[in-house]
DNA sequence: CGATAGCTTGAGTCTTATCAACGTATGTGG
DNA sequence: CCACATACGTTGATAAGACTCAAGCTATCG
């Protein structure tokens, strides 16, 4: 994570920055987030040698397209992506914010052809990954394979955490729900969990959440008036994680 | 499915019910909706020797439960399932309706328990697959691992789609956009798409959609003034095709 | 036949969207 | 380095869609 937070800074050299480039697996920082887990060091340098390292995308790059035959996925390094559709009027819907160690793509895997689009919000190092070599090797290597299910699994697991929340939340739990969430991913890299840039604008997170940019504005005014947590600029403050998961609708399942 | 139909009648003796549930995965009517698709005569051998038939499920019993380690996926052979959750105050919250064909438990994988609890809404008969028999011989069998992928990646993709959904249309979108939703898949089991059974109660639709029941109610009301359906008692009779899934906001993605 | 779950209908309320306008960053070219 | 353009965020007023509550109706099952 250390490497992460380099790259992030903006004071990085171009020359660190092609060194991150060619980090492989077995030194990843986030491997253990990864396809990675699990695996033995042969059979981690067997999956890095068919990963390929792509140059940084830049804010606003686009990876794939919609309806583009599935040809990788990506598995992210560094950086904050999103993915989205377009409705009827061609206005952009987002589906999913994907951080470091998170992988882009599985849904294409069912029809080879990827469902959404995908484009950079920041500075981004992404791993692409060959689906055939990734399958044959999995066939290869149980731990991968069954890492594999796991990931995807926990896909749908997310999912289905998500439709409950836009379908028996109120916008302030969401919203609340939403930053605990990126809180959490944050947690689980090793990064500060209570203090962070959101990687995405306002408008992306109405987007996202099915509100109005309004309501998002007026509602972190709110959590911000309750002492729950402050926003200055982009960098999001926690200051009382208990109570603002406690709004959020403790999503007890029992 | 003429199998299928058989047992979803009323009137089918004992007899019947005992061949059905000894139906093999090579004889079985919607196992090209399953895990057997392009698989080898040899390979759906080995995959039906690991399958568990069930005794019938009775309306109202339960398959699994919230937290249970997980043992099985189940493949629908007929009838309808559901899958919830418990809410803080032990409300349940519908993640999801089953059709023959269709694989529950998948979001149990990634922490070997399961998600959510899975009841029978109809008298249902389901196939028991041992999930660590079922990795095992995916890591025998590439096209059993090809497709277990692939049904995980529709997951997801359905999931996304149901996101868009909720997140983005109105009451009348949402509901047209059900009813479309479980015609697609009747007919793909063979099915008549524009004339069927409601398997689910207009409560657990209202459930399941985010939405009151009285909504709903008001709703299949205005859809029938608009010639659009009918709905008598629980069967539903698709009048206009077209114009409901134009009404439903056709979901474009280009 | 009565009890109960499921569905319908109407009236009133509330949450959140929409619209309009303004304030504040960010970044580009002169 | 400044000025302008543009994207992003804030605030207030208004409106609409969907929920809630209350009550009555209708299937269904023991």
């Amino acid at each position: 994570m250390v490497l992460v937070d380099k790259l992030r800074s903006t004071d990085c050299k171009p020359t660190k920055l092609m060194d991150l480039e060619q980090i492989k697996c077995q030194s990843c920082s986030i491997s253990r987030l990864c396809l990675p887990v699990m695996l033995a060091d042969a059979e981690i340098e067997h999956l890095d040698s068919i990963v390929k390292r792509r140059k940084p995308y830049q804010k606003d790059d686009v990876l794939f397209r919609f309806g583009e035959p599935l040809q990788s996925l990506y598995a992210v390094r560094s950086g904050c992506l999103k993915t989205y559709t377009l409705d009827a009027d061609g206005i952009e819907q987002i589906t999913g914010f994907y951080l470091p160690g998170e992988i882009i793509g599985l849904d294409a895997i069912a029809n080879n052809t990827h469902q959404s689009f995908a484009k950079a919000l920041d500075t981004s190092l992404v791993c692409a990954l060959p689906y055939n070599k990734l399958d044959i090797l999995a066939g290869q290597i149980p731990g991968l394979r069954s890492q594999l299910l796991k990931i995807m699994s926990s896909e749908i697991q997310d999912d289905k955490a998500l439709f409950l929340l836009l379908n028996k939340k109120n916008a302030e739990q969401r919203l609340a729900a939403f930053v605990i969430n990126l809180s959490r991913r944050y947690a689980n890299r090793g990064l500060a969990s209570d203090r962070f840039q959101l990687p995405m604008t306002q408008v992306d997170i109405a987007n996202y959440l099915g509100m109005a940019v309004e309501t998002i504005s007026r509602l972190f005014k709110k959590l911000h008036k309750l002492d729950l947590l402050e926003l200055k600029q982009k960098e999001i403050n926690i200051l009382n994680m208990q109570q603002l998961s406690h709004f959020a609708g403790t999503s007890c399942h029992v």
